[in-house]
RNA sequence: GGGUCGGUGCCCGAGUGGCCAAAGGGAACGGGCUGUAAACCCGUCGGCUAUGCCUACGUUGGUUCAAAUCCAACCCGGCCCA
């Protein structure tokens, strides 16, 4: 049983930019399911929250009854994507680019579920020739299509020019468009504002080649709270892999979403259903102070990505960092806190003998890269162990224990850390 | 292939022999105010065994007491010409 109010409902949480011949994609997913995909470059061995909300578009497609398939680009990640970016993009040997896509694909799975269809195109681009690929596919395109794309003008415009291998790029997906179309009649691509000129070139490949039709859906580009683009720079990626992202550090990440957005989030990064979303919109302007929006996106958001069990955990730990003054923490409660912030182990003897504070803070993996940040952060007043602000000479010693066995330190008001002694 | 301009810290971008760990802006981080917010104000922002030392201005060599700054070769890119 399908459903083509599924786009009416994209389109109540913000997710439709642009959408190539609307009336007749609606009436092609009344008709019955459709095969739809999007696809991810393999650039890292993580996606980030970027590439979830296409994930969860796909889910909300699968969920009228649809068929998702999600695309790692292992071919595309070789060439890179000029869209978006002011220069040439590193290229990835085989065994990274391998890694990456096996990676990624768990993480896919994990959000759709294990019968979604996963596929990678260097299965079928890998063994094409390039005289195949000039004339099946480069036949039907106009360089000077290519050259009005926004991307590519862009790139001709800056300093850094574009190479022919990223002018290709938009030939590359295209064809991955009409291969999927070909093996598993693929109608439908989906992908963020950027990926728009990308998305119409597979559009028209598969009219040129077949004369058959092929809709593409692209949603709007993430902004920062104020509106403005959120540039490539903008801010640590929140990484879907739990050891670059921890669930913890992910929830805190929906915790501190903007009053402006908080509604969009709930919208696009959650799957409630729309009424639910204005209720908790309307409930928090109330007071927008307890942050309940927030706090809803949050444990839906990260109990889509790692699971109900992580989610409730990392929900608990911000309750207890963020919560009530620390005295009466459980050795419970801290070794909940241990699964979800950094943890750094220290033998008994180190402490009994005294870590200066600066130490302790730069451990490796903790919570500052290097002593002297750590220092810089001690001498603003912005260390904290057990709760107390501590000085530049701060020692931290056995007295510090809790429950003979941990010390909670805070830098700032929201990165926390957990001192462990050695089991 | 020729000519020409350029490659600076997370990003953008000044600097063209010593006063340069390198202006300015953005991002980021800390403090204040707050709601674990926004806006705003203040501060920080290569590393360290720290009034000094090390690493860094595309790469490698060279000139000089002294180079991001001058020279040479090379690599990469823009523009123009062929």
């Amino acid at each position: 049983m399908t459903d083509s109010t599924v786009l009416d409902d994209l389109e109540a949480r913000g997710l439709v930019q642009d959408c190539t011949d609307r009336e007749g994609f609606a009436a092609r997913l009344a008709e019955g399911p459709v095969t739809l995909y999007y696809g991810c470059d393999p650039t890292a061995d993580s996606l980030h929250v970027g590439n979830l909300l296409g994930l969860l578009v796909l889910r909300r497609f699968q969920e009228a009854g649809h068929r998702p398939v999600a695309l790692a680009g292992g071919a595309t990640g070789m060439v890179g994507d000029p869209s978006g970016r002011s220069e040439e993009r590193n290229l990835l040997d085989d065994a990274t680019l391998s890694a990456n896509v096996a990676a990624i694909k768990a993480q896919i799975s994990r959000v759709l579920g294990r019968d979604v269809q996963v596929v990678d195109n260097r299965d079928w681009t890998g063994e094409v020739r390039l005289l195949d690929f000039l004339r099946d596919v480069g036949k039907h395109v106009t360089v000077n299509t290519m050259l009005g794309r926004e991307s590519v003008k862009n790139r001709l415009a800056s300093e850094h020019g574009i190479s022919y291998t990223e002018f290709s790029y938009m030939l590359l997906q295209a064809h991955d468009f009409l291969r999927l179309e070909e093996s598993l009649a693929c109608q439908v691509q989906i992908g963020g504002s950027d990926q728009w000129g990308n998305m119409l070139g597979g559009v028209d490949l598969i009219r040129r080649v077949h004369g058959r039709p092929a809709w593409a859906l692209s949603w709007p580009l993430l902004t920062a709270p104020d509106g403005t683009k959120l540039g490539k720079t903008t801010g640590a990626r929140i990484w879907l892999d739990a050891d670059r992202t921890s669930p913890y550090q992910f929830f805190q990440h929906w915790m501190n979403t903007d009053d402006r957005q908080v509604r969009q989030f709930l919208a696009q990064f959650t799957l409630l259903p729309m009424d639910e979303v204005d209720a908790a919109v309307a409930s928090h302007e109330e007071s927008p102070g307890r942050r309940e929006a927030q706090r809803l996106l949050a444990r839906e958001a990260t109990r889509l990505v790692h699971g109900a069990d992580d989610a409730l955990a990392a929900e608990e730990a911000s309750a207890i960092l963020f919560g009530s003054p620390i005295d009466g923490v459980s050795v419970a409660a801290l070794e909940a806190v241990a699964r979800e912030v950094p943890v750094c182990e220290v033998a008994r003897g180190d402490l009994a003998a005294g870590v200066p504070a600066a130490d302790l803070l730069s451990s490796p993996n903790f919570l500052t890269a290097s002593k002297g940040e750590a220092r810089r952060a001690i001498a603003q007043g912005g260390v904290y162990v057990n709760g107390e602000r501590v000085g530049e000479e701060h020692v931290v010693s056995a007295d510090s224990l809790l429950h003979d066995r941990y010390v909670l330190v805070r830098k700032g008001k929201r990165s926390f850390g957990l001192v462990r002694l050695e089991a």
